[in-house]
DNA sequence: TGCAACAACTTATTATAATAAGTTTCGGAT
DNA sequence: ATCCGAAACTTATTATAATAAGTTGTTGCA
């Protein structure tokens, strides 16, 4: 008997809520995780409802359930989401934080048709719509480790070439200001060349092996998925993800 | 009241049915699976387990839910698994069948200390007891795709340096002869270039990108995980997976 | 002191039920 | 013939309940 708009679904709250309260720190790596039961009681919800969120926040590898013990939190790896970056050689010491990685937009939003080098095919009706298009340039103690090209349908984005995406998750701008969630997708992998203007991007030498991930990200609205281009140094840095 | 034993869950027993009817062609892409309400009858469970069940066929691809409407199963990738090979470039007449896949065996299982240049650090306990150690390398259309290190604990595993590994998954030989069911798993994935010994192996020139990607998978046994170390040529064929 | 059995916790699995919401189909009114 | 809407389907979400099974800590006995 929550005030909240009923859409959302109760255990997507709940997962947001405790995943806020990871990042935020109130829960540290190692914690234990208040049992379902307790849940249960803050949160007036019944255990089938805490699995499923709890479940996802595995998925997500913030957390490990043992039976009988608990579930335990894992630590934060660098940069949140489907995959992310680790440090390539110590597993220690991975205590660090997100802020060392910092972002920079090459390209501010702007509308776009959709780029003829990416490994999946949007709809016909996002193709008629356009695209924005951006690039982003990320990068981990100021150096670039990642170039992404991105790809958002024009549909039920009002004002997003305003917005600001500096150092700020692309998912947290979609949920918070679109109520727009990713709940799945498909994903590419390959091996390429870096040609001269990704070796310039990347700080590498032409010719060099680099990463390429690409993305189609499916959100909670059926007719709204977009697309991400990744290219990753990963001399350094490499991508990492549960599954 | 079924006479299998209960040590493996319904909803599992569930998943590997719907999915060995999916890979023998029963339900054929583009299919509709029986409702949620149909399949309640037909196996005596309730609508969550058959729900649990329907969300790993998601997971792993094998079919896509629209509420309202049904699940339809997808086409079958080459290769399943967590990560798959699918074509490059057409992404249409993917109703390629997996005979076009043969598997080859360059080294018999053999005892062995854990690979020294593998990204993830195997338990103390595994370390001890060492490794089964094998190399396997795929083949599309007689095109070398796939080398893969695979290290397996010994432990668990009576005879297995016995089995035949020959075009056959080695998920289904853990999962039929030793009960072991990959249940989730970590991975890294990296793009590095070609050294003289893995050049050949693809048939690729040296230098040239190959994607590497490494694996901990984790079994339904909690002290029981198996390590891959996988180098795929992706020119023509790349990696593919859900999430 | 050391150990075994037990109690009290935890998560795992399954069952049953009710309501919400999206999709398709079909019939009637226009 | 076409359009609209209700009915009949589908999956989605949540609630409640019971039992199984793994983990931890404690208690009491040897």
């Amino acid at each position: 008997m929550n005030d909240r708009p009923t859409r959302i679904p109760q255990y997507q709250y709940l997962y947001e809520s405790l995943r806020q309260q990871i990042i935020r720190g109130d829960f540290k790596s190692g914690d234990l995780l208040p049992s379902e039961k307790d849940l249960q009681n803050q949160f007036r919800l019944t255990q089938p409802t805490i699995r499923q969120a709890l479940g996802l926040l595995v998925q997500d590898g913030y957390i490990r359930k043992h039976q009988g013990k608990g579930s335990i939190v894992q630590p934060l790896p660098i940069g949140l989401g489907v995959m992310s970056i680790v440090g390539r050689l110590a597993n220690t010491a991975n205590t660090s934080r997100a802020e060392r990685m910092s972002t920079t937009i090459l390209t501010k939003p702007r509308l776009h048709s959709f780029p003829e080098d990416f490994l999946f095919t949007p709809t016909e009706e996002d193709t008629k719509a356009g695209f924005y298009y951006l690039e982003r340039l990320r990068a981990v103690d100021e150096e670039p480790v990642f170039f992404e090209k991105v790809s958002l349908p024009n549909r039920y984005l009002p004002g997003f070439s305003r917005q600001r995406l500096e150092n700020r998750s692309l998912f947290d701008l979609l949920r918070t200001k679109y109520g727009l969630l990713v709940k799945g997708g498909e994903q590419k992998v390959l091996a390429v060349a870096a040609d001269g203007d990704l070796a310039r991007q990347l700080g590498v030498t032409m010719g060099s092996p680099v990463l390429r991930l690409d993305k189609r990200l499916d959100t909670n609205r059926p007719d709204f998925s977009f697309y991400s281009s990744l290219y990753a140094k990963t001399d350094r840095y490499i991508l990492h993800g549960r599954f």
